[in-house]
DNA sequence: CTGTGCGGGTTATAGTATTACATAACGCCT
DNA sequence: AGGCGTTATGTAATACTATAACCCGCACAG
């Protein structure tokens, strides 16, 4: 049960991906484990956050710190860094490349004597759908 | 008690401020609470919550998502977009400009039809201090 | 004055996350 | 195969963060 990169992927944390990857968006901890304890898992928090916490840490899922939610990774396995639109009307997420954006950064805090390790960009905005649908 | 800006710093919001300006870094919403509640002010999270909203909203302060807490501007008055910097050790926050960031993300971002309203740019890293106290 | 809006106080509750501990499964080594 | 250390899962309990809803009082405009 221990992948190519060492990842052990058990029921849990696979179950958890796959509710990630149902919903396009983001879905709160309580959600996912509303679905999982459905599902016959645990029914307390320490089994969403936990089978969450292994998906963050190993890129497969994104923690969305505005909305207190995660999501799936659109791009696992690519060494990347997401930056994430979130629409302040339906809550949608979208995950843009956030590489330039990381170095630039990286460079900045260097000047400071900072060394950093993770970001976390966030963007609140209105989605294209939304713009549509309400007029100025 | 309207300032030049039609700000109302009124008694709550002025202490509040004062709160975050005596301690270099981040307070959360129920220490400042507690201090509030101290110096005679209510004893209730909305007391605190009210005040930080408001001195946010006007930026004299940011939230930072990922310590639930908030901190003192360092540049209030002008027109400015941080980043900020937080040490996993000690939990210190460093304010940096972030205007340039900000514009590669509009950019970014209004090549997918979202328009950006709000930024949250966050790092997680070992400040300074910490490198020196912290050994490999 | 007096009505209106904002600020601030309260109670209550919702929502998010962690600590601590016990048990079970796995991977490895002999 | 058997035993052992490590990792994963489950549970209970609780800590921490944030908001909703309501009331009152004051400042200001009319």
């Amino acid at each position: 049960m221990i992948d190519a990169r060492g990842l052990r992927m058990t029921p849990v944390r696979r179950r958890t991906l796959e509710i990630l990857l149902e919903r396009h968006g983001a879905l709160g901890a309580y959600e996912i484990l509303e679905r999982l304890s459905a599902d016959g898992f645990g029914h307390q928090p320490p089994v969403a956050y936990r089978a969450l916490d292994f998906l963050v840490e190993n890129g497969l899922a994104h923690r969305i710190r505005r909305l207190n939610a995660f999501a799936a990774c659109q791009h696992p396995g690519q060494e990347h860094h997401a930056a994430f639109l979130i629409c302040r009307l339906c809550n949608a997420v979208a995950e843009i490349a956030a590489d330039k954006l990381r170095a630039t950064l990286i460079a900045s805090s260097a000047a400071t004597g900072f060394d950093l390790e993770r970001t976390s960009i966030e963007a609140l905005g209105l989605c294209p759908a939304c713009i549509e649908s309400a007029p100025a």
